[in-house]
DNA sequence: TAAATGACCAAAAATGAAATTTGGTCAGTT
DNA sequence: AACTGACCAAATTTCATTTTTGGTCATTTA
C-alpha cells in the first residue's frame, strides 16, 4: 500500500460520519476506524474535533456557493435566476444530507455546533438572496422592499415547503409543487388580475 | 366573604399561571394558592391537570374563533377579509401570551401538552384559512391553487414574521411591516408589473 | 528519523439510586 | 354538603459513580 494521503482519507471518513450520525454521535475513534487510521493521526492534521467539523462545513458551504453562483446568470431577469437557483437548491439538498442531519440534531438534542452549522448555511443563503434582491431593485425588476425581510421570507418559505411540511403531512411536496407555489407567491401573487 | 364562584376563581388563576409559567412549571399547588383555594377543591371541578388545561385552551381557541369570525365580513372581497383578520390576529397574539409561552415551552422542553396546544391552535387557523381559500377560489377572487398548501404557507409566513424573525434580530417587525409584506407576497407578488 | 499509532489521561457525559416534588385522594373540618 | 390540606404513589430532579470521549505522547514502524 502506497503512501496514501491520510488527510483526505480522514476528511472523507469524517464527512460521511457527520452526515450519517450528526456532530455529537460522531466520535474521533469512529472517524479513525472508518478512515483506517490511528486516532493520533487525525490530530496531526486537525487541532480539534471542532476544527475538523469546521473544515467540512466550510467545504459544503463552498459547494453551495458554487451551486448558487452557477445558477446565477448575469444579465438575465431576477426571477429566472431565482427559480433556477431554487431548482438547483432542491437538488443540492438531496445531495447533502449533512445539513438535514444537523437540523434534526438541533431539534432533538440541541448540539451547539450543529446549530452553528445550520446558522452558517442560512447565513450564506441569506447573504446571497439579499445581494440579488438589492440588485433586482436597482434594476427595477422587483418592487422596492426591505431586502432583509424579503430574503428571510424567501428562505423561510423554502424551509416551510421542503422541510416543515413533512412534519405534519405524510406525503412530501414534489419539486414541481414547491416551484409552482414559489412562483405563485413571489412572482405573481394570489390575487386574480386576469 | 360571600360564596364566590370557586370554579371561575380556579380558571382565572390557572389561566394566568399557564400563560406565565407554561404547562409543566404550573403546579396544582401553585394554582390553588393563586386562587386562594384548597388544592382538593380544584379536583371537584376538574378531573386532572390536563382537563383543566384543556378547558383553558378550549376557551382561548374559542376566543380566537370569535376574532376570526368577526374579522370575516360576508360578501366582502377575500383579501379585505384576509388583511382584517391578520390585523386582528396580531392584536390577539399580544393579548394571549398563553400560546407564545406554549410555543417556547415546546422548543425548550418539548412538553407534549404544550405541543398539542400549539397544534390545536394551528389547526383552528388552518381550518379557517382553508375554508376561506376554497370560497375565494369558487368566487373567482383568487387563483386556483391547493388550499392546503396555501393555508399552510400563509400560517408559516405569519409565524416567520411575528415570531421566528425575533430569534435572529433584535428589533421585532412592526405590525405595519408585517402587514405590508403580507400584501406584497400574497396579494401583489414581487414582480414589477407597473 | 519523521510519520503513524494506540494505550493512556482528564474531562465530559451517561447511569441509576436516593431525595425531592407533584398530581391526585380522602378522612376530617367547617 | 362544600371545602380543605395532610398524605401517598408516581414522576422528576439530584448527585455520586461509572463510562465514554476528546486529546496527548512515549513507543513503534517504515
Amino acid at each position: 500500500m502506497a503512501a496514501i494521503d491520510r488527510r483526505s482519507l480522514i476528511l472523507k471518513a469524517a464527512t460521511q460520519a457527520f452526515a450519517q450520525f450528526g456532530y455529537k454521535a460522531t466520535t474521533m475513534d469512529l472517524v479513525s476506524k472508518i478512515a483506517n487510521v490511528g486516532k493520533g493521526t487525525i490530530y496531526t492534521f486537525f487541532k480539534t474535533k471542532e476544527e475538523l467539523f469546521d473544515e467540512i462545513v466550510r467545504k459544503a458551504l463552498h459547494e453551495l456557493q458554487v451551486v448558487l453562483d452557477e445558477g446565477m446568470h448575469e444579465g438575465e431577469p431576477f426571477f429566472d435566476n431565482l427559480f433556477r437557483v431554487l431548482s438547483a437548491l432542491l437538488e443540492f439538498r438531496s445531495d447533502h444530507e449533512l445539513f438535514i442531519k444537523l437540523q434534526q440534531e438541533v431539534q432533538h438534542i440541541g448540539t451547539s455546533q450543529a446549530l452553528e452549522g445550520t446558522h452558517r448555511l442560512e447565513g450564506v443563503v441569506l447573504d446571497y438572496l439579499r445581494g440579488h434582491i438589492v440588485n433586482g431593485i436597482e434594476k427595477g425588476e422587483i418592487k422596492p422592499c426591505d431586502p432583509d425581510i424579503v430574503a428571510y421570507t424567501i428562505l423561510k418559505l423554502y424551509i416551510a415547503l421542503t422541510s416543515d411540511w413533512n412534519k405534519f403531512h405524510k406525503e412530501p411536496l414534489t419539486k414541481e409543487q414547491i416551484q409552482q407555489h414559489f412562483i405563485l407567491f413571489f412572482a405573481e401573487g394570489l390575487r386574480y388580475s386576469g
